[in-house]
Formats: structure tokens, C-alpha cells, sequence
DNA sequence: ATGGTGGGGCTACCAGCGTTAGCCACAGCC
DNA sequence: GGCTGTGGCTAACGCTGGTAGCCCCACCAT
């Protein structure tokens, strides 16, 4: 009906592109509950159905955000020092910015097939140096981190817990078990 | 009231509790997304909007079996002696065999009005009796244990993992630090 | 110049979700 | 015997992700 012209609004890049960053823009905003196919179609212009005409399914957009999460976060993580501390400061600073992508990386079950390989390896690496290449210790080293960061996303602390001083004691279990403060 | 009489089949308590144990199964046999006011009828004998007859809202539903699954978690860990490796072993146990109660306890935001007062430092007790009084150390080990478990049961680890190697790492750390082994 | 092709819009629609409105049958009480 | 409250029911609303089918237009080959 209307779409006469070839250039319909400024710029656009591949529609795809578009829909990512409309998702991410209602992700951040608003939560996972609110990036929907239709609103999403409305932010970038066009009806909801027609989605699929670029993408096989929501959970096609969901796997784009996801993986720019990661890297957005991995790069979060590669520019401060290889100690548990600054690397716990940095991660808590991003997801505690982040809340919503923040959920979203964690509450799904990840798709590794969806990931670029090495992904996962390099967000871990800070982690791993840290733990002077000790594995099993960096593991544990996230799990806590990401569980504190959980926990205090999800208001599980209660009210006027000193969040930092747990943040604190984790550095110091770390610490004494091997890893660069 | 109708006591007994139109009942076709089922005696049982009122519906209220019927529905909780309805959503109870669901949830654990097929996952958060199968316990669906319909579903929940159905498994009852009635026909879905009649649910509301007797309860609020599905939140209400949620709340009730979040409750239950609290309890049943701090009775899992009261068992145990309280040490680091015996908590943790009795936590993963727990997660691992109501993945999706787990997940309902933890995916959404706690809200703290619907838990009977007290319920949440019961489930802390163990954890700070094991790091011997210390407040953030045992916030830290929660993190710690919950973390672990997270990444477990979402299938963060990569494949092949020495899963038990993590937990072996963690409580040597927080022994260390002072916790009980 | 003409015709074919296909990309990318559209509307209509589906089943399922939580939830509401309004109707009705029956038990118990006055 | 009638009133009322309880607890069923169906119909419906607005939302969700997703499908089917139509149609316009740009492009390309003849």
C-alpha cells in the first residue's frame, strides 16, 4: 500500500541488525518479558508477522543477544587486572548495569552450538589466569562471583546485608586457596 | 457448602491445597512452563477459571510452592553436619534431584512478605554455624554452593568438566578462611 | 519492452496463556 | 419455602509466538 518508496526511513542496515538492537534496547529498558515479536516489528517499522521473513524465531534473536552479551561482558572482564577482586568488581559493575541481558545470559540453558567457539574460553581466561591456571579453583571462583552477583540481583540478601564485606570474604577464601588477590 | 457429596471421584482436602500439590507435580515432572491454570484444573477435576474461585492470582499458586520448596530445602541441609563439604554436598543433592523447584526458588525475585518470618535465617543457619559465626563468609559460601549448582544445572560447564574437582577447590578455600571442612 | 521471480511487506488467523464476567445449581440457614 | 453464599460452568478479552496466503515492487533475462 504504502511502501512506494526504496528508502523507506534514514539508514537502515539489514533488518536483522535492526531487530537485534530494538530487542536490546527493550531487554535494557523494560526486561525479558517485554521484547515481544510485535513489538519488536513496531520498533523497527513493520508488523510483527513479517519478522519471520528474517529470522527463523524469537529465540533466533535471543540467541543474537545472548552472544552479544557475552562478548560484551568477556570484553568487561579482559581490561582489568587478573586479580579475584578487580575481576569480581568488574563483573558485579557490568551485571549490576546490565540486570536485564545480565538474567538473560544466565537463566537459560546456553546453546553452545550457537556460540562461537573460543567465546566461552576467552570470557573464562581473566578467571583461569587469576587462579595462576588452576581450573577447578577458577571454577569455583565464578560460580561464587556470578552467586553473588545472583544473589544480590534477585534481592536475596536481606535488606541491609553488607553485600561488600561478602564480596570480601570471598577474595580472602580465594586468596589463601592460591589465587592473585 | 459441599461436603463430600459432588465429589465424583477424588476425596481429598480443599482445592486450594489440591491445586499446590497439582502444581507441585507439574512443575517437577515437566518444568515451569507445563503448570498452566488449565493444566491445573484439569489435574483437579475443574475446569480453569473456576481456580480462581479459590485462589488469587497463579502468583498465588508460585508463592505456595515456593514456600513449600524452601522448607524442604532447609530440611535437607538441617540433616547434615554442619562443614562446608557436607552442606554443599547436601545442597547439590537437593538442587540436582528438583532441578525445576530449584530454579523456581531461584528465577524469581523473592518477595519477602510471603515467607513466614524466621524461614530465611533457618535456611542460613547450617551455613553460618559451618564458618563458625562469620556473617559474610557464610554469604560468600552460599553464593558459592548456589553457584556451582546454577551453573550445573544450566549446563555451563563444558562438557567433561571434573565438576567435583570445583567443589573440592571452593571448600578447600573456604577452609581456609575459616569454615569448617 | 516484457515477463518471470522472489524478497519483503501485509492481513487473517491459530492455539494457548492468564484473567474476568456472568450465569446457574445446590447446601444450609432462618 | 425462600435467601444467600459457594463453587462450579461457558464465553470472552487481550495478549503471546507462529503460520498461511496474498500482493507489490525491484530486479533480471530475454
Amino acid at each position: 500500500m504504502n511502501r512506494a518508496q526504496p528508502a523507506p526511513a534514514a539508514e537502515s542496515g539489514d533488518r536483522r541488525t535492526q531487530l537485534v538492537a530494538a530487542a536490546r534496547h527493550l531487554l535494557e529498558a523494560e526486561g525479558r518479558d517485554a521484547v515481544t515479536i510485535r513489538r519488536l516489528g513496531a520498533a523497527v517499522g513493520i508488523r510483527g508477522p513479517s519478522i519471520y521473513k528474517h529470522v527463523p524465531d524469537k529465540a533466533a534473536i535471543e540467541d543474537a543477544l545472548t552472544l552479544t552479551g557475552f562478548i560484551e561482558q568477556a570484553e568487561a572482564l579482559e581490561c582489568v587486572p587478573a586479580t579475584f577482586s578487580a575481576l569480581a568488581r568488574a563483573y558485579r559493575t557490568w551485571a549490576l548495569s546490565h540486570p536485564h541481558m545480565h538474567r538473560l545470559l544466565n537463566d537459560r540453558p546456553l546453546d553452545r552450538s550457537a556460540l562461537p567457539p573460543g567465546l566461552e574460553d576467552r570470557a573464562g581466561a581473566p578467571l583461569v589466569v587469576a587462579c595462576g591456571g588452576d581450573l577447578a579453583l577458577a571454577r569455583a571462583a565464578w560460580a561464587t562471583i556470578k552467586g553473588l552477583v545472583d544473589l544480590e540481583i534477585a534481592a536475596r540478601f536481606p535488606p541491609g546485608a553488607d553485600i561488600d564485606a561478602a564480596y570480601g570474604a570471598a577474595a580472602r577464601a580465594y586468596q589463601g586457596a592460591g589465587a592473585a588477590p
